[in-house]
DNA sequence: CTGTTAGCGCGTTCAC
DNA sequence: GTGAACGCGCTAACAG
């Protein structure tokens, strides 16, 4: 497929030695065999075989990035950071996307060690971050591979950076408060997803702080999928409906737009709705989404740094970041309608 | 970082030859030691360096799939059905994102090469696919690397595989017509760019054949970024205005709905909009989006099977396949208002 | 069945 | 400045 070094030092009337001096661009050659060398391999397309490099110099110059779920932009967004950071510093990212799915996860986890890179950047699946989900990084962590997660290290002692859910999610539940919402929903909680459950956290401290009565009549409607649909609808049927939700992402928000409308319900006006993350559409939308957007950049630096770090020194005790979010307020949350109390 | 095969030898008292046959599952070693091993294989944390694997083997089992961006969720869905078929098959993909880049493009091509993979799944940027812009790849062909285009050849004579787009396009164009569209109007096709171009194609032949006059009238906004949108915007103040839009791609489509409606047309009541491609939200907005989506599943197949055969057999004719995409009626197309003509 | 050995392509001493 | 020789971890003959 490409020629070897030693070819080239045949082609050339030298050694290998000589051609892999010049190829690596390292002193002790005179400058005109160097020059003719280095003709030589353009000539005759050598490519090097990064491959029989890396098994000699036990260094890749490689990073692995494992991801829960590729589908979600937010985690592409990051990949370009890194990426450009790591090619900054002649380092390669390996995408991987566990599709949400432990065993996927597991599986490229082992890939990517087989594949010798240097330090894994780890989005956790989702779908449990409790203790039990996270073991396997355990065996990382003894086997000394470099890695950080992205997101939490549910409750071991790993290197981790997330983004600040419960005072972020605070802020959008104070939001509402201040507008005068008092009936308030929260929807697409996934019971044992910890980003979900942190955001209801922080909705129910802020309002059990300052608006205990609000707190007792918050509601929700939980669950996987769509399941939530007909439940969020049925509460307009009463007087007593939310004037406000709060929705775990933007697509959860989006998939209540069509069928509150069909139910009669207008956001703002019946309804406000305030929501989680960052997309393209979320400004263009009618009514455009007030909502609380991560500080990708920031975690993405940050990250990529402490994976830095922890490949350095493989003994530093483990440290963990929360980046604060951004709020940003759109068309979609506003005061309740007067008569409805 | 692991135990090499080697030091598993020792500890088990036994070659590296018998090793490596058990932890290739290959014959000729008695089932106890075999148990053995596979025990303190387990038991060390061993794992094998794929590195010098590859080295011996010459062979990766890796794909490289290089797309323009990984921003568009299509490629991700393309990524999954290929990475899957691959998995069943053994081989492991390597992503990588040209973000529209043809430096970086050639970048990667070049980084795949040299981790010797042992084939190329390649969306080449969309910025220029003229015949110019795809030079590089002609260097692969000559190298006999194998790979496939994702995408328009260019002219020259590659493996490709990619949706239709000229009958597709033209689906949509008589779509309108039959609605009793004359006035129509394209917006977002990027000059340079195949893909758009051919949709324009596709609505011109379909209205210089079926309906002249149509023709004669069509109208353009053409442009990068959002530049078109205060010339759409400027077509409504007169009344010969078209009746609908037919938008390159579902992103130009929803960067009008706003535009739009601030100006007080309505759609479809006051213009159909329809479209390309297929996104999650295409059918949560209001209206729902009419759409011509490709059918990736179809096209990830054969392009990966394409990039078999061409593995299989570097010398074969270079072969091409279009594949049909799949109209899908939905709310912001409809009939002109009569009173409007 | 099992062990010995020769490379795979490359970077790196260490002599010349 | 230059080249011969060794070793990275592994597979595949080949010989017992």
């Amino acid at each position: 497929m490409s020629i070897t070094i030693e070819e080239l030092a045949r082609i050339a009337n030298t050694s290998v030695a000589t051609v892999s001096r010049v190829l690596n661009n390292k002193p002790g050659v005179s400058e005109k065999r160097r020059a003719d060398i280095k003709k030589l391999a353009e000539q005759f397309g050598y490519s090097p075989n990064i491959l029989a490099r890396n098994l000699v110099m036990k260094k890749q110059h490689m990073l692995g990035y494992i991801v829960s779920s590729l589908s979600n932009p937010a985690y592409i967004d990051f990949f370009h950071r890194i990426e450009s950071s790591c090619r900054a510093q002649g380092y390669q990212v390996l995408i991987a996307d566990s599709e949400e799915n432990v065993k996927l996860e597991k599986q490229h986890i082992k890939a990517m060690l087989e594949h010798r890179a240097d330090g894994l950047l780890i989005f956790p699946v989702a779908d449990d971050h409790s203790s039990a989900g996270h073991r396997h990084f355990l065996d990382l962590q003894l086997r000394k591979v470099p890695f950080v997660l992205l997101g939490e290290s549910g409750g071991y002692n790993f290197d981790y950076v997330t983004s600040e859910e419960i005072e972020s999610s605070g802020v959008l539940a104070r939001h509402l408060l201040e507008l005068g919402h008092r009936r308030i929903g929260v929807v697409g909680v996934l019971p044992g997803n910890r980003c979900t459950e942190q955001r209801l956290e922080g909705v129910t401290r802020v309002l059990e702080r300052e608006s205990p009565e609000a707190a007792k009549i918050l509601r929700r409607a939980d669950g996987e999928k769509e399941d939530w649909i007909p439940e969020v609808c049925s509460w307009f049927k009463y007087p007593d409906a939310p004037t406000a939700l709060i929705t775990m992402n933007n697509g959860v928000a989006l998939r209540l737009y069509r069928p509150l409308e069909e139910v009669g319900i207008e956001i703002p006006r019946d309804v406000s709705m305030v929501s989680f993350e960052d997309d393209f559409w979320t400004e263009l939308i009618r009514p455009s989404l007030t909502t609380s957007v991560p500080n990708n950049a920031e975690v993405a630096r940050l990250a990529f740094e402490t994976l830095r770090e922890r490949i350095k020194d493989p003994e530093a005790p483990p440290i963990g970041h929360h980046i604060p979010q951004t709020f940003i307020r759109r068309e979609s949350s506003g005061p309740p309608r007067p008569e409805q109390k």
